[in-house]
DNA sequence: AAGCGATGGACGTTAATTGTCCCAGTACTA
DNA sequence: TAGTACTGGGACAATTAACGTCCATCGCTT
């Protein structure tokens, strides 16, 4: 049931705005009983003209009955209100979360897909999916794009497609290596979305751990620095999140510096930084690439990721408090929410 | 999976136009492989600019892949199509059925519900929805509406809502008593749309079996004859159709008639009249009403009916040839196209 | 190399949407 | 019963979106 309706929006993207209004409308005029078009467009906060629009429409479609003392609702609307009353509520939710997340944290965009990406594979392709249509819509033109790496970048990639907007694109890794599996490298997410696209890309050769000496003479080499230079001009930043304590056993990170984020309260990892449950970063990963002023000056900071048990990690990513845009899924976001209502508990 | 279906069709049919002019497009580039934008035009009937239109939407989806040489679907776009191929074929089967209905016959429009209404009182009771509905949309101005009996036309009855346009109507049943019980008269059936609608009706009070004199005599009483004008000058009439030999016995035909009926090969029975394959009328019911001229003169005639069993009765009747606008039910809508491509084999 | 068919841009025209009043009713109240 | 505060529907100008049409440029094929 929900999937139809995944699948529709992208057939018709305002199909559920459009739902949603109608469903409103409706609903109203049920409980109203008998109501005037002037004063349902004040309370839903629309003008007459479109509401009249509506109204006529509703009414050709037998919904309504409408009088000259006013609008009602007709039996078939009641009827229809009965059945569609579950679909809605189930819809609203996902986007109650999203103005939730979006007002707490100051974002420009969330985007909530139903599901868990913990349980479900197909959850997962839906958030890349989802990501690779927002970050299309944000490119405007040819610009260079950074990204990261993880199983959900991969996804996103994965759903890039070639366009012609796309083709004058860079992209590039955010960050030199980070210790992950050659497919979930950055370079590698970097590499297949320009390949998707018919974009281009740059690659960044760094060595795993890096000692000082080695980290400032790397910083002499032409083309690193050069790759430096596009990663400081890209506009748009499109990331993964992580577990902390997960990414730095994924990552190989020392003992000791596991040990001492451990200790610390590390909770979140994003494009190499380790965050705290404040948002406050802890710990940067020794490679070369973007600076958190970088991340700071971007007009565009996608992040992607979802599961249960990444609702925390999220959370402490965001409280960073640099994101512009999440997409995440409805398991994430639900914990999220609940640690949000959990902390208002604890101040007051 | 079908009641979100059935639900969308009444909140937002015209977004489901555009899905399948969507989908159209989508499953015609997939199928064509390397395409160009007038080529699409052109096969899909479309202006150009629309079809450009579609194409710069499809693009930003995602779904498609435009490039200088033509117009080729994405791998996104493939699965998209994979996923709402049921979705579509649900929706667009019953169109389907339609058009095939709607080109044999000549008629101006048909409509399909889904479902059986032999077996489902749900489907009955959508057939009335929609008869109730097309019926409004044909109403123009203050006007005189022909209806009969049965079961089906009870259901549109039902239907029925007040609305201002409909105040100035007048109700009238199409022919005199025809035998059936209380509650499926045609009588009784106008009164309740009247009475649902808020507009007026007048009532046919004829004795059902009708001696030759009586007849005559019944011809001279001024308010049937007053009736019967108006019957005259109804622009639209609505009728349910059923199977001949079962509407005989219901209405006590005598057994002599029922004889000649059943010899003769009556198949269908609509508005007091009998028919057989052809369409030829064989016999019409011993009273007063609409008459045959008069229904050729009709700007609308609409015929609702449904259930497989009266798939064949219903084709007898489109035979006749004068009506306008068709409302059935999947079950048999089938029934009728599969009896109609027989017909083709039995004559090639 | 030339020709055909492709997309994408440009722009005037047309159609639809929308904002805004007003009018003729209806229901409720004083 | 008279008045008031609503109601829907009609009308119309203004704005906006959609559309038709033409042309430049690019890519592939012959």
């Amino acid at each position: 049931m929900r999937d139809i309706l995944g699948i529709q929006k992208q057939l018709l993207p305002d199909l559920l705005e459009t739902m949603k209004k109608r469903y409103t409308i409706l609903h109203y005029i049920r409980v109203s009983g008998l109501v005037g078009r002037r004063t349902l467009a004040g309370s839903l906060n629309t003008t007459e003209r479109i509401m009249r629009g509506e109204v006529d429409f509703l009414k050709e479609q037998g919904l309504l009955e409408v009088e000259a003392s006013g609008i009602r609702i007709s039996e078939t609307g009641r009827l229809l209100l009965e059945q569609i009353e579950p679909l809605v509520k189930d819809l609203f939710g996902l986007t109650e979360l999203q103005e939730q997340l979006r007002l707490h944290y100051n974002l420009k965009q969330v985007v909530v897909v139903p599901g868990d990406s913990d349980v479900s594979a197909h959850t997962k392709k839906e958030l890349g999916l989802v990501g690779a249509s927002i970050l299309r819509k944000h490119i405007t033109q040819d610009e260079v794009i950074a990204v990261t790496g993880g199983s959900t970048m991969a996804e996103v990639a994965n759903h890039l497609s070639p366009s012609t907007a796309l083709k004058g694109c860079i992209f590039v890794p955010a960050r030199g290596g980070l210790g992950e599996s050659v497919e979930l490298q950055a370079n590698t997410i970097a590499s297949t979305m320009a390949k998707k696209t018919g974009a281009r890309y740059r690659l960044f050769h760094v060595p795993d751990q890096l000692g000082e000496e080695a980290y400032q003479s790397l910083l002499q080499d032409g083309s690193i620095l050069e790759i430096i230079a596009f990663i400081r001009n890209a506009r748009i930043v499109i990331h993964g999140m992580g577990e902390a304590m997960l990414m730095a056993r994924r990552r190989r990170v020392d003992a000791a510096t596991t040990a001492i984020l451990q200790q610390d309260g590390a909770l979140a990892e994003a494009f190499g930084y380790y965050f705290d449950r404040r948002g406050i970063i802890l710990h940067k990963m020794p490679t070369v690439g973007l600076r958190i002023e970088d991340i700071q000056e971007m007009d565009c900071v996608i992040g992607v990721a979802g599961g249960k048990s990444k609702g925390e990690a999220i959370a402490a990513v965001l409280q960073f408090g640099h994101e512009d845009i999440l997409v995440t899924d409805e398991a994430a976001a639900i914990e999220m929410v609940q640690n949000l209502h959990l902390g208002r508990h604890s101040l007051s």
